[in-house]
RNA sequence: GGCGCGGUGGCCGAGAAGCUAGGCAGCGGUCUGCAAAAUCGCGUACACCGGUGCGAAUCCGGUCCGCGCCU
């Protein structure tokens, strides 16, 4: 019989990180989360890591590990997810995979394929080419070397036309090839994926008492602190650095800067629905009430 | 009460008889090494009622509403 692995998902301030610190504590489990800010260390206004008590219900894993100097991806969060997960069922208990980030989840449970990390010289040179002759000159190239790769792309994704040129020049196998032989560890292991739903409009008001909440606790001497580093090109996507970066700056007033803030943290939630929705896997729970309700039910599906 | 100006999709805003401005917000989607990112798609609205035109958001008359000035 496969091993159980529990996931849960959801968008941000759905509840997700206090559902898995209490099913954890309630079913031997130990949480790993799966997002890509909450990895970084001295930028929690900005990443917001589960609370003290929480950390303190069960073990966390990937939490606040790295510093924000330090570049981070999908592939080298499946490293580690899987090497936690192993040391997880070690120790007999049961992993609780747990966050907001659609690639990252998808990178685990389907699999990342081999391939070297992003090499700047060569991007650097396939910028520029867009730069000069135009985004469809790229497109045009791979649509040469990697045609079905080339027709899942829209023209103007610069982002992933360059990733999947690379991919090819650096391998001489184009992604299309990598990825059929590609697996995650959905076969080798019993996953169940839960997500947590919640009526849009009260998210977003959870949303805007979060924002709210970070601005008190000092949101803005956070950001002035970390604009110190030399900021990975990861973690200075974290939402929030580039508002208050804006506002510091005198280019807008803090109350714009809050706002600004709070709708790109709603549309930053919505792209997270949108990426979880896709997934059938999914089974859908009402998010909106109490803790101990909805670990019930994630208890009781995941038994039988 | 009289005169003038104006009422355009959730908001802002152009157009002044035929050629569905645009922006913002919102919604939906895509996603394989920066993903809290990047990228794509989606709205025939012109206050109301009549009239004149082949044709009216655009012209005419009236009604309502708002603003301003006058008595």
């Amino acid at each position: 019989m496969k091993q159980i692995i529990i996931f849960i998902v959801g968008p941000t301030s759905s509840g997700k990180s206090r559902v898995a610190a209490s099913l954890a504590r309630k079913i031997n489990g130990e949480v790993v989360s799966c997002d890509s800010m909450q990895v970084y260390r001295d930028m929690d206004i900005v990443t917001r890591p589960p609370e003290k008590d929480l950390l303190e219900m069960a073990a966390h894993h990937l939490v606040r590990i790295i510093s924000p100097e330090e570049e981070f991806s999908a592939a080298l969060f499946v490293e580690r997810a899987k090497t936690a997960i192993i040391d997880i069922f070690a120790d007999k208990n049961t992993p609780i995979i747990t966050g907001g980030t659609g690639l990252y989840m998808k990178a685990l449970i389907d699999g990342i394929f081999e391939a070297p990390p992003k090499n700047e010289i060569l991007r650097k040179e396939l910028e520029d080419l867009a730069e000069e002759k135009g985004r469809h000159a790229l497109y045009k190239r791979l649509k040469e070397i990697d045609p079905e790769t080339a027709d899942r792309l829209h023209p103007n994704d610069i982002y992933r036309i360059i990733r999947a040129i690379e991919v090819y020049s650096l391998t001489g196998e184009t992604i299309a090839e990598k990825r059929k032989g590609t697996e995650g560890i959905f076969g080798e292991y019993d996953c169940r994926l839960f997500g947590l739903e919640i009526p849009r409009d009260i998210l977003c008001s959870r949303i805007e008492n979060n924002v709210d909440k970070m601005f008190e606790e000092g949101l803005v001497k956070e950001v002035e602190r970390i604009n110190k580093l030399k900021l990975s090109l990861t973690a200075k996507k974290a939402l929030g650095i580039k508002e208050i970066t804006a506002f510091l700056r005198g280019e807008i007033s803090q109350t714009k800067a809050k706002e600004e803030l709070k709708k790109n943290t709603r549309r930053y939630a919505k792209r997270q629905l949108t990426w979880f929705r896709g997934d059938e896997r999914v089974m859908w729970i009402d998010g909106d009430r109490s803790v101990e309700d909805i670990v019930k039910e994630i208890e009781l599906r995941t038994t039988n």
